[in-house]
DNA sequence: CTGTCGCATTGACGCAGATCAACTGGATTG
DNA sequence: CAATCCAGTTGATCTGCGTCAATGCGACAG
């Protein structure tokens, strides 16, 4: 997951702009027809799982639309999400053999794939697709760290406000800088997806959204669509310090 | 943090094996010669913090000798320790302005650091620097997602075994291989370093501690030097699969 | 309209780990 | 050889979240 402005997905480059923005938002002409010789899209529907941890992999791919996650399992059954993948997010790792983690797509899903390697060979030929894969990755990698705070040290009620934070920053950035603070999203995930991100049951999840809810923090219309009039007061919610920089 | 083979560290190709090892692993001798002349060594003593979160960050660096963590804190204290640096472990972001968490000495230390503009301007050049870097930065988003299925879903017997196998492996994985399952070790942490690293208190930690002695699944001379008898034994409390394939 | 299926909510209760506090033991200092 | 300090241990108690179980509710089928 990586924390980019949702601008440049409008960035269109041809017929797949996702794609190009995520892998070669540098590339030059000749790189760029290198790929779309090795790309293919596939198709998944909302529930299916795309890859299981330790699968070969012969393709790395990028999300073109919906949403994916990464999960580990533990042999007794517990669950861990690793990773939520949104439009222009890549998976899979050049230089690896096998998946080490499962991909599930949580909605309707569209993915961009690259053969792994013709993909691998253009990597070491031009410098461009490494140095954005990198900087993706550390992306990723900062994401994972600011995930790993809160799995570790939020209460449950800083956990669920983070994560609505989240979604909103991601599912509606553009809208929230039109609207003064006032966003409206429906949530991608059950709510115990939503545990399993953040490290808890799905009862927890849900009282502590009921909690939002009753004390004027959040609005709920029906199971998923939800309301947040006022989002530096959710943002007060996370624990985080004040905005993050975000809005200013 | 990488889960590579420390067998390695003792390539020595030149009069500092750990940096190249770190960063230019298949570089050829024009780009040895080029990072030779940007770098530089600094030492920090135990506790000492060499860069506070929000700093400006003109290098980057590997470490040579000693143990660094990776810390992030709340307004109101609450910390987490979101990496730990060993020996050939590579600090700092090529393309960022500026730190995003507080790196501490956990033991004397000595890193060596590359003046980051010229660093820079030589991976754009070669992709072998770009993509050492990217393998690097998989195995440490690797390691950051073990790291969440362990704060999120691990018990807190399991966190402390998980932890002392991953120092084990890192610090004595040579002598493992040697002793068959027999281990000692110095832990390099503190009860509450370790506390910080686990999503724990140190009270915790230390009854854990004290549990897993009184059980025998360890043995405990001193404060900190650790004895393991059976390494399978202590995988078992871990809760992850049975020894992931490393023994085998 | 009624049955049922999959999500979500809510309640009652228990427990793992946090909190608060006292104590130990080794190292350092005057 | 006290006096102090600091890391660690251990005990008593509290509480946030997990567990188990019942109930609600919209969607869809017959």
């Amino acid at each position: 997951m990586s924390h980019q402005d949702l601008q440049l997905l409008s960035h269109d480059c041809g017929s797949c702009p996702i794609r190009h923005r995520a892998v070669c938002a540098r590339c030059d002409a000749d790189e760029l027809q290198q790929l779309e010789q090795i790309k293919y899209y596939r198709s998944y529907q909302a529930g299916q799982t795309l890859i299981w941890s330790g699968d070969r992999m012969d393709f790395v791919a990028s999300v073109v639309t919906g949403i994916a996650t990464l999960t580990q399992t533990m042999e007794d059954g517990r669950r861990q999400m690793v990773g939520l993948l949104l439009p222009s997010d890549f998976v899979g790792r050049p230089g690896r053999q096998s998946a080490a983690y499962d991909v599930t797509a949580a909605t309707d899903l569209v993915m961009c794939c690259f053969r792994k390697k013709p993909f691998e060979e253009l990597m070491s030929k031009t410098p461009h697709v490494a140095q954005r894969l990198l900087e993706m990755t550390l992306d990723e990698l900062d994401a994972a760290r600011e995930w790993m705070l809160l799995l570790g040290r939020k209460t449950a009620r800083e956990k669920i406000a983070s994560l609505l934070s989240i979604i909103a920053r991601r599912d509606a950035s553009l809208k929230l800088r039109a609207t003064k603070g006032v966003v409206t999203f429906d949530l991608p995930l059950t709510r115990e997806e939503m545990a399993d991100y953040l490290g808890l049951t799905l009862e927890t999840v849900s009282r502590q959204m009921s909690a939002l809810k009753r004390d004027g923090v959040i609005g709920l219309e029906g199971k998923r669509h939800v309301k947040v009039a006022d989002f530096d007061r959710l943002l007060e919610e996370t624990g985080d310090d004040s905005d993050g920089g975000f809005l200013n």
